[in-house]
DNA sequence: GCCGTTTTCGGCCCGACTGTTTTCAGTCG
């Protein structure tokens, strides 16, 4: 039997959805198995092994059938209700749903009339002709289904967040610029700091939205039209990215950017909140349902004070505990940019960076920093130049006559020590007792089984040199997954061993996750933010970090690096077991 | 298919935009 992940779970669960709207399923028995694979995704815990083991009893959303089909395909490999469910279709038909403007009942009419089951039936079915002929479908139908075949060959679907940001920020200071627009926010994923987007999600409140629509419409850097009428509109960028704009009256914006920030479950479960106080909540307004006072609302904090809860901060709209915890007042006050004092893994000529010692120190310095932690590879790393012992100790001695000159700014003289296949090390203790700390990362060998590389990286933490612990999971986003680790055993062992665990800055990375983070704080776990920076550029990937960081829950006492040098040092000089 | 401090049955978010309609269905967010 083919091992169950969680992702086998909801993969499956999601295509049962799509299945069932296929065959015109009552809407709410669909919907109810994309909440099921919701609900798996973001599950705090061993979901497939309480499938297996039938024990899903309780949790809000699964019900008896869902229960029972997710026991069974985590118990055997197989769901029989879907195999049967899948076999009433081709397989090839579902890359039509990754077409924009085809849904359900479009592409069952194409598939019933026409026997059009594959994009590449679809795009020889537009150009027969007979597509224009099906009823519901015309010229204008044609020429938007090879658009969008052509934008899904031509353009990615996902973006991650370092990359768009710039540009997202380009577009926004040029609506808060425009002489209509009062206020101006970006919502969406974007807001929240998803590491990966699939839209930006603009919001001006204007007197005057069609103009707006039009302003937006009409942005040199489009691509095409997606959309555009009295309050809203929808453009794709010449990079292949769709940006969304509502237009909203002044009174209207605190509603419509709570709305649009999302996400989807955390407003389900904010509206609901409401609806219990005899409050309806939309994207415009509150509305009485009953003798129920409107509340004053001006900025959106107002919305959620209305309804007895703290400010949610947009990183943590998630739906995962963050209503709970504004209703009884106990939201984390979470990490700043500014609350950072220093940083750890950081790369220099020496290695594969591009700057020397003293210009990443500068830069530093520039970011409001105390210290700066140089960690270039080991010897093992011979494609990024790694060092080795005469090098590496030659460059602490470096850093240690910088110091000497230096009296408001200190170099950490360390290492990103590469962990070999064993678990073992790329330098011996003797070598590693000399820096003044250790950053321990795997760079080979990303195939092992889960169960060997977490015995990898567990070895490597025993390590009483290792201070923390690099880009856990090795993943580059959109373009590399991350290897096989159990990241809760991981969790515990650094718990245990007193190793800190990094949040790489890299936009690529982001790693570990920030889904991990409230758990491995609970634990006891220290975060390291760093921007793994090979240029003093990339220092400015810490901002990234901090909004990850912020994402996972993190306060500034979980976040080793927001400690001032002279804490540092003293927590450095202290054994590894006894450092908290 | 799920859920319940109005309900174990009857609800389940809904508004904007487009295209093909001649008053609305489908898609999207």
């Amino acid at each position: 039997m083919a091992t169950v992940t969680r992702e086998t779970l909801v993969a499956t669960l999601e295509e049962i959805a799509l299945l069932l709207e296929l065959k015109g399923a009552n809407p709410f028995k669909t919907r109810a198995y994309r909440q099921g694979a919701e609900i798996v995704q973001n599950f705090d815990g061993d979901i497939v092994e309480l499938a297996a083991n039938d024990e899903l009893k309780g949790i809000k959303g699964f019900g008896a059938a869902l229960q029972q089909k997710l026991h069974e395909l985590a118990s055997t490999g197989q769901l029989e209700y879907y195999n049967d469910l899948k076999a009433e279709f081709p397989e090839t038909l579902f890359e039509l749903f990754e077409l924009q403007g085809l849904g359900p009942k479009k592409i069952k009419a194409l598939y019933d009339k026409l026997n059009v089951d594959s994009i590449d039936a679809l795009k020889k079915a537009c150009e027969s002709g007979s597509i224009a002929e099906l009823s519901g479908f015309g010229a204008k139908s044609v020429e938007k289904i090879l658009s969008s075949i052509a934008n899904r060959e031509k353009f990615a679907d996902r973006f991650r967040l370092g990359d768009v940001a710039p540009l997202a920020e380009t577009l926004l200071d040029r609506l808060r610029d425009h002489p209509k627009v009062s206020r101006s926010a970006i919502a969406g994923s974007y807001r929240r700091s998803k590491e990966t987007l699939h839209d930006l999600d603009f919001l001006v409140a204007t007197s005057e939205p069609a103009e707006l629509t039009d302003f937006f419409a009409n942005f040199p850097e489009v691509h095409e039209v997606i959309a555009n009428g009295d309050t809203k509109a929808s453009i794709r960028l010449e990079n292949g990215l769709q940006c969304d704009l509502r237009a909203v009256s002044n009174d209207h914006f605190p509603f419509a950017l709570q709305y649009f920030s999302g996400s989807k479950e955390h407003n389900v479960a904010l509206r609901a909140l409401a609806l219990k106080q005899g409050l309806s909540l939309n994207e415009y307004d509150f509305t009485p349902s009953g003798e129920t006072a409107v509340p004053e609302v001006s900025e959106e904090k107002d919305i959620y004070a209305a309804l007895g809860l703290q400010w949610v901060p947009p990183e943590l709209r998630e739906n995962r505990g963050e209503i709970e915890a504004a209703d009884k007042g106990e939201l984390p006050e979470l990490i700043e940019l500014e609350n950072l004092r220093g940083t750890f893994h950081n790369h220099t000529i020496a290695s594969d960076g591009k700057n020397t010692l003293s210009e990443m120190a500068d830069a530093a310095r520039e970011h409001g920093l105390q210290y700066l932690g140089i960690a270039d590879h080991s010897k093992a790393s011979f494609q990024a130049n790694g060092l080795d012992e005469e090098r590496l100790l030659n460059q602490a001695k470096e850093i240690k006559s910088f110091n000497a000159d230096s009296d408001d700014f200190t170099l950490l003289a360390g290492t990103e020590v590469d962990i070999l296949k064993d678990g073992s090390l790329d330098f011996s203790d003797e070598i590693l007792g000399q820096l003044d700390y250790c950053v321990a990362s795997v760079h080979n060998a990303f195939t092992l089984d889960e169960e060997t590389m977490t015995k990898r990286l567990i070895r490597a933490m025993e390590n009483e040199h290792v201070t923390m612990l690099g880009h856990l999971t090795g993943r580059l986003l959109l373009k590399r997954d991350p290897y096989q680790v159990n990241i809760e055993k991981i969790i515990d062992c650094a718990a245990e061993t007193r190793t800190v665990i990094e949040l790489n800055c890299n936009p690529w990375r982001l790693d570990m996750d920030w889904r991990w983070w409230h758990k491995a704080r609970d634990k006891g776990v220290l975060c390291s933010i760093n921007p793994d920076a090979h240029a003093t550029e990339q220092l400015q990937f810490l901002a990234y970090g901090v909004r990850l960081a912020r994402k996972g829950w993190l306060q500034r006492q979980d976040v080793v690096n927001c400690r001032p040098i002279n804490e540092i040092l003293k927590w450095l000089s202290v054994p590894k077991d006894k450092r908290s």
